[in-house]
DNA sequence: TTGTATGCGTTATCAT
DNA sequence: ATGATAACGCATACAA
């Protein structure tokens, strides 16, 4: 008596008395042992603290909650054991599928997995078959980045990229090699730096980069947090931003607004990423005709009071 | 064929061979369904972002490890419908046990699933019955670190306190009361806040403390989040700390450390506090004598920089 | 030492 | 419109 179909009002009330008087509750391991299905998503998050996460995931939770899914939001720290550990629940026929921000995972490993199960791939894309993606286009992105950098004036622009194994790093730089490339302005290896995504290391490469011969007029960094630890460091090198040194940002989150100057950054619709993400997952649960494509989303630069127009040197 | 027991080693091998052969995965459900157990474990926590939580989670996980139960980390943001719905997966069977982190819902609440679940609770410990509970012994530890300041010269000791609905800070209020009543300085309500445990409040209530006529000495945070919100407030106000102000924290969390000056405060046992719990859990899922305690594990004070002895006025 | 039947709680199918 | 029965995958108890 699940859906209202074709009973007799008086028996499903008299039912329905029961179920109250006894205060029943279905065991759902039978009905899913049952249906061989659990309505349970698996989502495999870095961390929650950042809150880019925190925001896909309530986009996820959100169109999980229209057809009824549990989400089970995993935190796994980076990592890749844990990882693993939480995939396994899939081959147990304990979840239905999973959804994996910034995985890592190898691309060989994933599509061994995406096989058999339903996996979508968040934020961070590899290339594997049998699995599908929803992030935007990193490389177009840091193009654009870059190349409001040379509107504006700037000719010296540094690169302060994220983990090197990461897919989304390789696209970024080469948008903003693309966007050099572009205005005819020479790549220069010492100007990329690389790290991970947070305060610390942005300020340690900055820091860096201050230190060479020739100091970088700009520099575009691949996370907000990133970016504030730069802008912390060049204060206190002594320099101005924007003036002496623009800084620009990415992903666009909370502390973008919250650090001085203001960050300029690239906006990731971080909300609509984790519901289409989770539209794919349903899909894909549910339909024959699985969709293995790469969904990129747009972004937007969004201007703030870390770069602005550069006076002729 | 779980256990070698009483099997031929040949035919065990043959199994084994055509197990992997066939790279059968056992389905979880079944076995659930018939043992009536999931070995699942949920942790309701209001957050993963400060340390201390994920402190304690570690602890959980590491005693649940050992007896190979499934740790879920379930992030309610100290929403209590979201707890509930998680409370439902007791219901349903899909979890044997759940250890609830500073838990939103009421003592008569807890009580009623008590007495059908197996329930921990940690850090915040209501008296509601068939659950049992760990934590340390707040009104000693507010006690200890109020007369610690009293001996280091203070008779002017304000108070900045969590939420007014926390059994916890009634707690602490009482030890700091004890304190001064047991050196004849008189309770003044004017030097008592209440805020949630963020930076943002230790800021503001710190601030309206210095705006009275009659400026406390010292302050007593119930966290360190607000102790540092609260030096920031005292440094911006132009006073110093220890020197003008001293100030006592709460939990002894990384940021302790990184403050500057770095804080003096109450150590919680983070890690024992998860592992007891989880081992308490264990206890009572499987054993049929059901233990019904609040376990008291022990704090320390320790002593940094934001307190020093107090100069003759 | 190995094989076989039964039931966990649910839903789907078939017969009434 | 309702009642009866089988089956999901596993573990247990018992028979062989």
């Amino acid at each position: 008596m699940n859906e209202s179909s074709l009973v007799k009002e008086e028996t499903r009330n008299k039912v329905l008395s029961v179920i109250h008087k006894f205060n029943y509750q279905p065991n759902l391991l039978g009905r899913d042992l049952r249906r061989s299905e659990t309505m349970k998503v698996l989502v495999l998050t870095p961390a929650l603290e950042q809150s880019i996460f925190a925001d896909i995931v309530k986009g996820i939770e959100d169109r999980g909650k229209e057809d009824g899914y549990y989400v089970l939001v995993c935190p796994t720290s980076n990592h890749a054991n844990r990882e693993r550990e939480l995939f396994q629940m899939l081959q147990h026929r304990l979840a239905d599928g999973v959804i994996v921000i910034r995985s890592t995972l190898s691309k060989e490993e994933l599509s061994g997995l995406g096989q058999k199960h339903s996996i979508v791939q968040c934020l961070e894309i590899t290339d594997a078959s049998y699995t599908c993606g929803v992030s935007i286009d990193d490389e177009q992105a840091a193009f654009d980045a870059v190349s409001r950098l040379i509107e504006l004036g700037h000719r010296r622009i540094a690169l302060i990229g994220g983990p090197t194994l990461n897919n989304s790093t390789r696209l970024r730089e080469q948008g903003y090699r693309r966007a050099l490339n572009q205005s005819d302005i020479p790549f220069r290896q010492e100007w990329v730096k690389y790290g991970d995504y947070d305060h610390h290391d942005g300020e340690v490469l900055t820091n860096e980069l201050l230190e060479l011969q020739h100091v970088p007029s700009s520099i575009f960094c691949m996370s907000d947090s990133m970016a504030i630890g730069c802008v912390n460091a060049i204060s206190k090198a002594g320099y101005k931003v924007p003036e002496d040194v623009a800084v620009i940002g990415f992903d666009n989150t909370r502390e973008a607004t919250m650090s001085l100057p203001a960050l300029t950054t690239i906006d990731q619709p971080k909300y609509d990423l984790g519901y289409t993400a989770m539209n794919l997952l349903i899909h894909n649960m549910t339909s024959t005709e699985k969709i293995y494509e790469h969904v990129k989303l747009t972004h937007q630069l969004i201007e703030r009071a870390s770069t602005m127009e550069k006076e002729k040197e």
